[in-house]
DNA sequence: ACAAAAGTGTTATCAGTACACCCATGC
DNA sequence: GCATGGGTGTACTGATAACACTTTTGT
């Protein structure tokens, strides 16, 4: 049986997963489809984030694994409470009120909105119930509630926090290339950096660890494998007060 | 007649009140004050941050103004909302058990937290209905609840914030020192900053802009005052991709 | 004249930026 | 042998960090 619900609050997923081969930075989105019984016309065409009620048995960060959990089978992932949405028309679009006009929503549902952050590789969406697809970040498809807002500032939420936090090897295979954390970051911040610069800056830190391991089954010259270390990046880390206003 | 509250969703604010005078950044709390009908003991007496149940007609933000306006009869201040708070026991202690017996509170209550920046000397406690009043950021009283732990969250966000945006003058004077602005950094960071070094950075800014005017009424040499120009600041602002981790 | 805080300059070091070609490999 | 992406070095510039004494003012 299901546990009891708080029916005014719910946690919900932006879940970003890269995909190291198309350089791409997708966001996995359910589907959400809704014919009239009577006239067959398509009420509700579009896409939505994954989400769910609170337990009322459970934290916030609870319900946010379990949805992840639910949606991708995967736990231990990086995750992030990044803000609470709570306008009181945040569910009140036309197609919105057709939506949850059979759920046991509440119409006023506050949100707690969490990010998570993946590879895509890791998600076997083949056999998902919620028809749950990935869309590249930056060409979303059209979006139900207010979860696009919620999807662009989890985005600059993420911008900025890849910038001075390691949390971008979370998006990474365990082993990788020196060129794809470039292209990651390239494609997180949408701008251009320079390769040179760029491995030098990396390979000097101590926690970038270059393993004796070459990519393998590409067809060029294969890349230097390296990893991240958490262990020594907490070790050497240390808090710096640069005031850069 | 007061509007429907929502009973399971509140904000809390912690207001963070700088007194450029004693140098001392301070949050403002309310008295929590109970005694035993019977036996006259005191069965409450610590502080808590001040917060209100989320209206059904309003926005958290709005709800956040709300608050802040009727402690301490101020709006326009600077407001970020920073996390939610939701655990099932946050409200659970014995004593906080006691407080809500006969409030129309509901058990498990999540909030949203915001805080504020603004000046000590701008609210006025004389006359203040909740027995308002400010504690050093450092030195903290009893707190009911688990807003011990909210106030550090919201300090925690203060200090990365105020690294890479100028929300420090916010909690200056319209007119102000360098000498005030390296205080203020050195309270909120508990750092030393040299003054040389620091006094160059901001005269350097253009945003930081030389008034034709200096201190008067104090007891020494009266130092050189300084405005900061939001608008300035908007229009030399340029978003940098300095990756540092 | 004294106390108190304001204000000032130089040097060394480090990090970031700009920039173009050769190399190793698989096919 | 050629196409593809991997990998490399140098010089310039700007910012930070370390450091101690003089100046101005009110009392």
């Amino acid at each position: 049986m299901e546990p009891e619900k708080i029916l005014n609050i719910s946690v919900d997923c932006v879940v970003f997963g890269y995909d190291t081969s198309t350089k791409s930075l997708n966001v996995l989105l359910i589907k959400r489809y809704l014919e009239s019984e009577t006239t067959k016309d398509i009420l509700v065409d579009d896409y939505v984030l994954t989400g769910y009620h609170v337990y009322k048995t459970e934290t916030l960060d609870e319900t946010a694994t379990r949805v992840l959990k639910e949606l991708t089978g995967l736990t231990g992932q990086y995750k992030k409470q990044f803000k609470a949405f709570g306008d009181p028309d945040r569910l009140m679009n036309p197609k919105d009120l057709i939506w949850i006009k059979n759920a046991e929503f509440h119409k006023r549902t506050t949100t707690i909105a969490y990010y998570f952050l993946l590879k895509t590789e890791d998600v076997d969406l083949k056999n998902n119930k919620n028809k749950a697809q990935w869309f590249p970040v930056n060409a979303l498809p059209e979006l139900g509630f207010d979860h696009k807002q919620i999807i662009v500032e989890a985005y600059e939420d993420l911008k900025v926090k890849c910038l001075s936090e390691p949390i971008i090897f979370k998006l990474l295979p365990y082993k990788f290339t020196i060129n794809e954390v470039q292209d990651l970051y390239q494609s997180i911040l949408g701008i251009e950096i320079d390769n040179r610069n760029f491995r030098r800056k990396l390979i000097n830190k101590k926690y970038i660890i270059a393993l004796d391991e070459k990519q393998v089954g590409v067809s060029k010259k294969p890349a230097q494998l390296y990893m991240f270390s958490k262990e020594v990046y907490d070790t050497v880390f240390q808090k710096n007060y640069l005031i850069s206003i």
